[in-house]
This record gives C-alpha cells, structure tokens and sequence, in this order.
DNA sequence: CGCCAGACGGG
DNA sequence: AGCCCGTCTGGCG
C-alpha cells in the first residue's frame, strides 16, 4: 500500500501566518508562517508516515483562470510582505527535509494536486491524503482520496472522505463546484449569485444536484426572488462554476518516483532550525537523530605504557575534563593519536616521566583541540606542555567564525573526518553528566584524536588557501599560549574590599526598596520589568514610551526621559545601578574567587567573537565598571599580587578611527590623526564649521557620536535615537560628515561592493568574515550586512593590532629578562602587574611595543598610567 | 531545571 | 532601526 501526502503550501503558509503572531529570529526574519508551516509538516509526517509526498505552491500573480475572468483573485489583499519573505524558507526547509515541491508557471497550487491526485488514484493500491486551508479541495475527494482542513490554528485538521463529505455537507465532490459556483467566494472574488450564500445553494443543489439541474428547471425553483436572481446570474452562476473547477489536466509531469519520501538531511535542518530559532523543533528532531546515529566502534588500545607509544613526532593529544571551566578540573582522560594508532590512558599518565619529557619536548609536535584548555587543565597538576603545533579549534575559527560551533565533532562532521559523537550524547547534560565507562569513554576521546590528527591537514590547506596560515601560526597560536598563562597567573582581588563595598551597597538598596515601595504605594520586585511596568504605567499613569515584545519597555533611556514625571523613577534608576554593582560585581566576582589560589582566573576566549575580539568569562574581566564613579571604585579590588608592585594600565587612543584613517586612506583624516589633534574636536570642527575654540561641549559630544556611529555603519535612525534629535538632523550630521571625509564615505561605499562580490571581508591581518545576506532580499538582514562589512574591517583589524602587540610584548618581556606580568586585555588596553623597580622600562616598554606592534598611515599612540590598584592606573 | 527576555556592565 | 561581547534576574513550562 502506497500513501500518497499532497501539501497546498500556500494555504498553509497563509493559515500559519494569520494564526500565529508575527514571530521573529534575532536577526529580523519573520517566521510565524515557517514555524507553523514545519509543525504542520512534522505532524503529517508522524501520523501519516506518508511513502510518498510532495508540496505545491502558487506560480506567479496570473494564471489561466485570469483568462476566464480577470477580476479573479481581484479583491484579495497582496501577500503580505512579512508572509512573502518566509516562501522562499519553506522552500530551503523543504530541500533540507529531502520532500519534493512544485510550482508551475499559470496554475494555482490546486492544480497541480488535482492532477497529480486524479492520476495517482488510478492506482487502487495508493492511498491519497491532501492537506489544505481551503474548502474547494474538498472536490477532489474520492473512495481513496481523503481531503485534510486546517480547522482554527494549524495542526487541528478535519478529514473528509466520501461519508463525511456526505454528513457535512450531503453533497457528493464535484457537488463542491457547484455550490462554489452558486455561492461564489468572495476571497477569490469569485461572484456566484449575488444573495446565494451556504444554505441557499446546499438546498438547490439537494433538489437539482449540479447548476446545469437548477437552471434547466428554474421553474421548480420556489421563492420569486430567487428566482429573478437566478436569472438574472446565469452567465455568471456557470463562469464561477468554470473558475471554482480545479485542474486536473495541468501540463505537469511528475512521477511517483519523483515523490517518494527520503531520510532528510539533518545537518541541515538542525542548522535550519537554529538559524530560524526553533528551539523546541531541534529538540523534536535532536532526539530521532541521535537514535539514528549508530557508530562503529574504531580501534583504541588502552592501557599501554606510555614509553612505548610515542615512536612519530607528529601526534594528536586530547585531555578530558567535564567542567566547563578547566581552572580546578578534573581531568577524566587522555587520548593519542598517531600515524600508528590511537591510544587512550587513565589521567594518572600524566605523572609518568615518560608522558612529562614527552609534553615538554618541543620537538614533539602536538596537534590539539583547543590547546589553552589542555595546557592549563595540565598546568594546574605541573605539567608543562611545549610544542602544540596546531589548534584545530582554533583554525576552524579563523576558516569561518560564524560556524555554528567548533566543537570536535562539528568540524569533523563539515569535514568529513570521522564520527565523532557529540558530548551531550556520551555524558550526558546538566544534573544527568557523568563519566561513561573506560571502553566507551576510550572510543569518545580515541575518536576525538583521530578526528584532530587525521584532519589537520585539510584545515592546514584550507588556510593556505585563504592566505591565513600566518595568522595561526604566528599570531593565534602563539597567543594562545600567553593567554594560557595570563589565565593560569590569574589577577589577585582584595576580598575585604569587595565585602566592604558589598555591605555599603546591601544597606543603601535596602534603604531604597523600602522608598521606592513607599513612593509606588504597594511592595512589589523592583528587579522584574513586568511587576516595574505595571506599577509605572498603570498604578503611577506615567506616559508609555516603547514597548517590548513582552510588554512595557522600563531600560533606563525610557526612564531617563520620565524622570520629571515622578520622583519614583530616579531612585528606580539608581536603584538599578547599585543592584547591577552588586549581584554581579560584587557577590559575582566573590563567587569566582579560586578556592586554592584565592585570585581570579578568567578564561578568554579565542574562538567566539565574530570579529577576532577576545571575550572573556567566569568572570568577564572585560566588563568591570569604569563610566561611573560609583562603579568604578570596584577596580580598587584588583590589586597587585606581589607587595611592592603595582598595576600598569596601557591603552590606545582611538584606535578604531586610526584603524578607519588607514583603511579608508582619508586625507583630512589621516593629517588630523598626524597632526596629533583631538579627533572629536576636529570632527565637531568641521560637522559645525567652526574654528576649535568655538567647539562647544555639546558640539564635541555630538561629534564624538557621529564617530561612534560612523564606525559602526550608521544610520540616520541609530544617531537620532543616540542623541535625541529628530532623524532629518541626524542625517544632516551624517553628510556633513561625509562631505568634510569623503575618503571615509568611498570605503563605505567600496567595502560594501567588496563584500557582495566576494561573499566575505577582511581585516589586515587576513582575518575574515562571511556575510552571505549581503544579497539577501530581506531589507533588514541586507542592511545588517552591509553595517558589518563597514564595521568589521576596523573592530577586526584593531583586534589583530592589539593581538600582534601582545604576543611582540610576551617577547620583549623574555628578552629584558623583566619579573612584570600581563593580567589582561581589555580590547584597546592591556593590563600589566610591575615591580616598582621595573615600572620605568615597563612604562618605556609597553608604550614602544604597542605602538609599533603594525605600522599605518597614521601613527598609534598609547596612553600608559599605574598605579596602587587598577582603579588608580588612571 | 533549562531556557528566554530584559536590563545593563565594558570596548 | 549602528558594531562586538557576558552576566544577572524574573518568569515560564
């Protein structure tokens, strides 16, 4: 028995839309209509397990019915735009589940099933089922054609076959064409007989069976007015007849071999599914997958002598450890992998003196996942590692940031490298994670090895290619080391001081809860935006300024602006402020103390940012207070480890716009950059046209944020809202700009061009990104494209400055022979702990190494300030 | 318990 | 509806 599924695609493209709210991904796509279009599909693929199946869709605005009668379709709406955009979706997700689709030039979607439906059901021995939104379908039913309707929502469907068609309706199929012929449809601006509605036309046809038998004896017709309407219609009773009658004849050839239902492709529904959000769909389909996905055990062999295995200088190393945050993780296992085998060992190995002098000996290439995690995870148990030759994280990295991850068994996946399975599958995930046993967690890690030493030469070529093997190897790489001992060093706090400010802060927002209840007459959470929305904008009666998709919008540039309108709204900002300080500043930083060292250990992460920034987590050092005093006195914490030391803070002026000055090769920039002059002034200077000691305050600030803006690929929209001025003054600012730096406007103008040829930007030091809605027809992701081609060059390249400048800084500080430490990177600035007998040639040093670290067109300068604590290098 | 949204800290 | 990030809280299922 065959089965047959055919899928009027717009029908239910146009029900999804309608029943379910404008949902949008993060990057402005709508997906309401995908969404409920891929639930429908998941549910018809469950329950009807079909053999074969295929989706029809609408082909262009005309179609031979227009012919019959061109006001067809005449009063209906256009698509809305917001539904038009997610056709082209369903289509990407109809190819990624491997179901086939048609649409045919002239012919509505109706038609092509009814053609496809009639020649299917000559064969007794197929089952068909169609799925539609729209009641004309019903003509089609048959003794083995059933017709599904979408009832309210989506997924709710009433089947008819011929029993139910008769119960419903006691019409026969083709009965369906001739009440739609009577009654007309007013969607389809088919106009049947003015003043026939359902019943009407369902008590003719029960009289006279078809329209030909209603007119033919119009006499028995009862009821005087009807009969004049009758009559007075017949031209049009029959044309409706004619435009309501579905195809069956379209000129398609589709097989039933073309139909048959395949395995679809997960890899890329998953990506799919992530890319639109569909967050409890990939759980829907997680679960089938990873049944499916059965592996073939490879060879491993455990507990061999450690000695006996290392007979190559090449070998992929793999150290286990479960913990997300590999400072006090335990390590579960190591794994080897060389040209002779693969190898698996109980962590107690790296004890041994014959794994230690291999670690150490740098002649030993080690190729690795994500070396910083291996090299401090066997730091903190003193083991030095020397001679990671190769990260692959890393590399996957640098080939194309925006892969969804780089974990192993991804890469080996997009690869082709063997299978490796993914972590959650084998250990499993949140309170459920646990250390599988030695056979299986031996095949895990002995996998993940293979997978790193059998593809490090492909991701070795694919960077050639690309002209970034320089970057890994001599920038990326080496930095990854520093890092790892920036990390393992870690950066000593003052935990009395932190409690000290925690207690201060405790009292105060106590004291304010109590006010800001008092002032809003009732006790309610200050820190949830729902329960602060309802008592602001209902209780209070405060003006509503945005909304949010969840309700009233409370961010403080809302409250800013109502500030006058009640005195609750200030202490709500402050209070906001302070309870920011202290969850996450305070009790946060406290929290990630290390137990055995009692300093901070970040983890910077080299493999994330889609720009080549590092980040940083567990803590964010990257995000410690400065703007506001209150605030910035937390950097009093962050103290000198040794005595006698103090902190040394060195950072670079305006890097960006110096990085724009070079790129854009801009005159007037690159003369005010050498000229030494204040670049906010200078903008505020020609934006106003004014001499500099007519450059008010406001003048200065407003060009400070025109640069801001011009960096990151402005609008006229981004800089009003910025500002507070309407968009017409915005964009006035933003031509001034461009007519006082038309270099700068040329390489917007240029890099966007560069990037829709060549799919991809570049930073100066080959570092790239992918932007494929460069050519998207979605207005908001082309444009956030085209705002990240201008954008990416400048944050990237400034990332590989600062990048370079580090590792220059690691070696200068080996060759002076000096006992200074770098703690951090803050993006522009580097932060270093010196003894005070060393502060002079670090002072020198660091200003030399960053400020040569590349040259440009313009000269770098950086601004070096130390002192007690980080709060006092200022 | 895990996930999301909103809010906010930094460059 | 100008770029790049991470963390905390409340609220929901």
């Amino acid at each position: 028995m065959k089965k047959l599924v055919l899928v009027d695609g717009n029908s239910i493209a146009y029900r999804a839309f309608f029943a379910l709210p404008l949902l949008n991904n993060d990057k402005g796509v709508y997906t309401n209509a995908v969404y409920g279009f891929t639930t429908m599909l998941l549910k018809v693929l469950e329950e009807e397990n079909p053999t074969h199946m295929l989706v029809a869709f609408d082909a262009g605005k005309t179609t031979f019915r227009h012919n019959t009668f061109k006001e067809y379709k005449g009063k209906r709406q256009k698509t809305p735009p917001e539904l038009a955009e997610q056709l082209p979706l369903m289509r990407d997700l109809l190819k990624a589940f491997n179901i086939s689709y048609k649409e045919l030039e002239n012919y509505e979607a109706d038609d092509i099933i009814g053609t496809i439906a009639t020649h299917a059901k000559q064969d007794a021995d197929t089952e068909v089922k169609i799925y539609s939104g729209d009641k004309d379908l019903l003509q089609l039913v048959d003794k083995n054609v059933k017709v599904g309707l979408t009832r309210k929502g989506i997924t709710n469907v009433d089947t008819y076959d011929l029993a139910m068609l008769d119960e419903t309706y006691g019409l026969t199929p083709s009965q369906i064409i001739d009440m739609k012929g009577l009654m007309g449809d007013s969607s389809d601006n088919i106009p049947g007989v003015p003043g026939v509605g359902e019943k009407t036309a369902l008590k003719l046809l029960k009289e006279h069976g078809t329209v030909e038998g209603v007119y033919e004896n119009l006499d028995a017709v009862s009821g005087k007015k009807l009969k004049e309407k009758l009559e007075d219609n017949k031209e049009q009773a029959f044309m409706s007849k004619e435009l309501a009658t579905i195809m069956i004849e379209a000129p398609i050839e589709v097989t039933m071999d073309e139909m048959v239902r395949q395995e679809y492709d997960a890899t890329k529904v998953t990506e799919l599914f992530k890319d639109l959000e569909f967050q409890s769909l990939l759980n829907r389909i997680d679960g089938e997958a990873e049944e499916v996905e059965e592996v073939e055990d490879i060879s491993v062999e455990i507990g061999k002598e450690f000695a006996d295995i290392i007979t190559d200088d090449q070998a992929a190393l793999v150290v286990e450890s479960l913990e997300e945050n590999y400072h006090n993780a335990s390590m579960v296992g190591i794994a080897i992998a060389n040209k002779n085998g693969v190898y698996y060992f109980d962590p107690s190995v790296t004890e041994s003196d014959a794994f230690q002098a291999w670690a150490e000996d740098e002649t030993k290439e080690k190729f690795v996942f994500n070396a910083k995690r291996a090299v401090v995870t066997l730091g903190w148990t003193g083991v030095r590692v020397e001679g990671v030759a190769f990260d692959m994280q890393i590399a996957s990295y640098l080939l194309d940031p925006s892969a969804s991850s780089h974990d192993i068994s991804d890469i080996a996946k997009r690869k082709k490298g063997i299978q490796v399975q993914d972590d959650e599958v084998v250990y499993g995930k949140g309170k459920k994670r646990h250390v599988p046993g030695t056979d299986e967690l031996a095949q895990h890690l002995g996998r993940k090895a293979k997978a790193i030493f059998e593809l490090q030469d492909e991701l070795q070529r694919e960077l050639e290619e690309n002209e970034q093997l320089e970057l890994l190897t001599e920038l990326e790489m080496p930095l990854s080391v520093i890092l790892g001992r920036m990390e393992q060093n870690g950066v000593a706090i003052d935990q009395e001081a932190l409690k000290a400010i925690g207690e201060d802060l405790s009292s105060r927002l106590a004291t304010m809860e109590e006010k800001i209840h008092e002032l809003a007459g009732e006790s309610f959470n200050i820190n949830s935006p729902k329960q602060l929305g309802v008592i602001l904008f209902e209780k209070l009666g405060l003006p509503v300024q945005k909304k949010t998709k969840t309700g009233y919008s409370t961010s403080a540039d809302v409250l800013e602006k109502l500030e006058s309108e009640h005195d609750i709204v200030k202490e709500i900002l402050l209070y906001r402020q302070l309870g920011k300080l202290n969850s996450t500043y305070i009790e946060g930083l406290l929290k990630s103390v290390h137990t055995k060292t009692s300093k901070i250990h970040t983890i910077f992460n080299q493999a994330i940012t889609q720009t080549g920034r590092l980040s940083s987590t567990e803590p964010n050092l990257q995000n410690i207070p400065i703007r506001l005093e209150e605030g910035r006195r937390i950097r009093r914490a962050f103290v000198p480890e040794e005595k006698g030391s103090i902190i040394l803070a060195a950072d670079y002026s305006q890097i960006e716009l110096r990085v724009l000055a070079h790129i854009s090769q801009d005159k007037g920039l690159i003369e005010a950059f050498k000229n030494n002059m204040d670049i906010h002034t200078k903008t505020a200077m020609d934006v106003f046209g004014v001499t500099a000691d007519e450059v008010t305050d406001l003048m200065r600030r407003t060009a400070k944020a025109v640069n801001f803006g011009i960096v990151y690929g402005i609008s006229d929209y981004g800089l009003s809202q910025n500002l507070s001025i309407t968009r017409k003054k915005a964009q006035e600012f933003i031509d001034k700009y461009f007519e006082s730096y038309p270099g700068v406007k040329d390489y917007m103008e240029s890099i966007v061009d560069e990037a829709r040829e060549n799919g991809f930007v570049t930073t100066m030091l080959k570092r790239r990104r992918y932007l494929p809605d460069m050519t998207s027809r979605n207005f908001n992701l082309r444009s956030f494209a085209e705002r990240t081609a201008m954008n990416t060059p400048i944050q990237g390249s400034a990332a590989d400055i600062i990048k370079k400048a580090m590792v220059d800084m690691a070696h200068a500080m080996e060759e002076k022979q000096v006992q200074s430490r770098m703690l951090l990177q803050v993006h522009d600035e580097l932060i270093f702990e010196v003894p005070k007998d060393e502060i002079e040639v670090m002072q020198d040093l660091v200003k030399k190494v960053m400020e040569e670290a590349v040259a440009l067109d313009v000269p770098l300068t950086v601004d070096v300030s130390s002192g007690d604590t980080w709060y006092d290098a200022k």
